[in-house]
This record gives C-alpha cells, structure tokens and sequence, in this order.
DNA sequence: GCCAATTAAGTTGTGCACAATCAAAACGTA
DNA sequence: TACGTTTTGATTGTGCACAACTTAATTGGC
C-alpha cells in the first residue's frame, strides 16, 4: 500500500516542477532561452560580472551543468567569459549589450508565470515557505545518506 | 525588482524537486535503480502488465522517455516486454522474477523519504494540496500558450 | 621558499525530458 | 473493401543534471 504513487509527495513535487518547466518553454520561446539559462541570466541582470562559482552557488548548480549552458549562452551572443585577472583560475560572466537588452522581455516573463499559478498571496506564502524548509531537510538528510555509504 | 531569483515560486520548486532527486539517488543506490526508474517499478509492482502507454500516462511521460527507460530495465532484467496479441502496436511489459523480488526492498524508501522532509501530517496535506492545483493550473496555462503559437 | 592540499573550471559519461519524426498496426468511413 | 486517419511505440537530436575525473592556479604549513 505503501507503494502506490499516488500516495507520494514527492512525484507531485517531480510532477509539479516539470509542469513548470513546460510553461516557461512556452514562455521563454521568444527570448531563445531554455529555463536554466533564464535563470542564469536573471542572476546576471541583478549583479555582474559573477563568477562561474558564485552562479552556481545562486543556481545550485556545479560547473558540469554551467560550463555547457554558459557555452551556449556565449555562442548565442547574449554572454561573453573571460578568466579573472586577480585569480586565474576563475572565470568571470558578463553580459553582451544583446544579452542585457533582453532584460525588459523577460521581466514579463514572472508575471505571467505567477497568474498562471493561479494561487493567491497568503497560499503562496506557506507554499513556498514549506518548499523551502523541505528542500533544507531533504539536502541534509542526503547529506547524512551519503555520510553512511 | 521582479527579476529576483529569490523571489520566484518556481525556482523553489525546482530547487526542492533537485533536492528530492538527490536523496532519492542515495536511497536506490542499493537498488541499482534511478528515481524515474523506481517510479516506473512502482506502477509495475501494483498493476502488471501494463502498456507502455499506461505507464506513460501514470508518469506523465512520452515513450521518448519510456522506451530507453525500459530498456535499460531490461537490460537490468527486471523488467521485459513483449508485443500485445491482441493489439500490435502495444508493447505489454511485465515484472521478472527479479523485479517482483525488489519490492519489499523498496517499500523501506517511501518511509524514510518521508521522514527525511520533517513535515507533520497537516502540513503535507496542504502542501500537496496545493501543488496538485498548481499543476493542473500550469498545465492549462501551457496548453493556452502552446495553442495561442 | 617549497611542496602538498585545496580550489575553480572544464571534460567525459550516463541518464532523464521533450520535440520532431517515422514505421507499423488498427480504425473508420465512404 | 480500400484508403485516409489515428494510434502506439521507437528513434534522433538537443539540453539539463550530476558523478567522477583532469588540469591549472592558489594557498598553507613547514
């Protein structure tokens, strides 16, 4: 009985992050963006340069899933990488003018996303609290599996 | 101001589904299986045979997914499929001996993956609650941009 | 000042997710 | 019955995520 699928938070919350993800594919079309770059260039319209490091810190990403997306990021034009002058072994992210001026486009992008959520200020406040405190449990208890093994 | 990574629904949502991804990593390593591949165990281990069809629709998956999926469960052995009699174009897949026998181990998972996210029974309630809304909401909404494309 | 340990990025390999396309089987309707 | 349409699953190609490993630069202890 245990084992039923319906009965599992955590494919609602598998189900719930790919149903996000196929919005923000619709709406991130026009820009030319996949939801992960979307992402990455959010960090950098707020602060740049940033360094590889310190994206993924943001994202929670490493540097096998960031190298590739900058990669693409950069042949798209809308970022460009150099490495730190003060450490050489960073890597410091800029944004082109091309990669700044898709900001305005993208900042329609949250708005819309919200509506679609269709939930209101207070359910989404204990929402994302709850997400927030589960994700932090959920990190340290793997944290403590990968201790054991 | 809108662009903020901290302030977005979505980026918590995919944060928490990682998070769960990687104690779930932890937790079937002993299994030998990936976290959609147990999904795909537990749809088995409660209904048999299945179609690949079924199996997509209880997953939300297409057999882009599924065929490699389940061909590495074969390959695993826990799995095999075969061809429907009575429908050509269907692909029946069964549990082997092996797969079935995975089960009671598996049952241990969902208890202490539970347990790991220290929510109480109240909590979890409301939590799903409102993911399976917003996800049916988001669904639509993709739907209303694929069309309006 | 030297060398071992650490750190930052990149690379490789595996697996998931999804779009687009294809082939074969089944269905429906004229 | 014949043929166009639909359905089922597989395949191909792209991109994300992560583990394991590599390389080069920096740091710290002695």
């Amino acid at each position: 009985m245990k084992l039923l699928l319906d009965n599992q938070v955590c494919f609602d919350v598998h189900a719930a992050s790919r149903a996000l993800d196929g919005l923000y594919r619709g709406l991130l079309r026009d820009l030319g963006l996949t939801y992960p770059q979307y992402l990455a260039m959010m960090v950098l319209w707020e602060r740049e340069p940033v360094t590889v490091k310190e994206l993924g810190a943001a994202l929670r990403l490493d540097s096998g899933t960031l190298s590739p997306l900058l990669k693409r990021l950069e042949a798209a034009g809308l970022v460009r990488r150099e490495r730190s002058a003060a450490d050489e072994r960073s890597v410091l992210v800029r944004l082109t003018p091309d990669g700044a001026a898709l900001r305005p486009e993208a900042e329609q992008v949250p708005g819309r996303l919200l509506a679609a959520t269709g939930l209101d200020v207070e359910e989404l406040a204990a929402f994302r609290s709850t997400l927030r405190r589960l994700t932090a449990a959920v990190d340290e208890a793997a944290l403590a599996v990968r201790r054991a093994q």
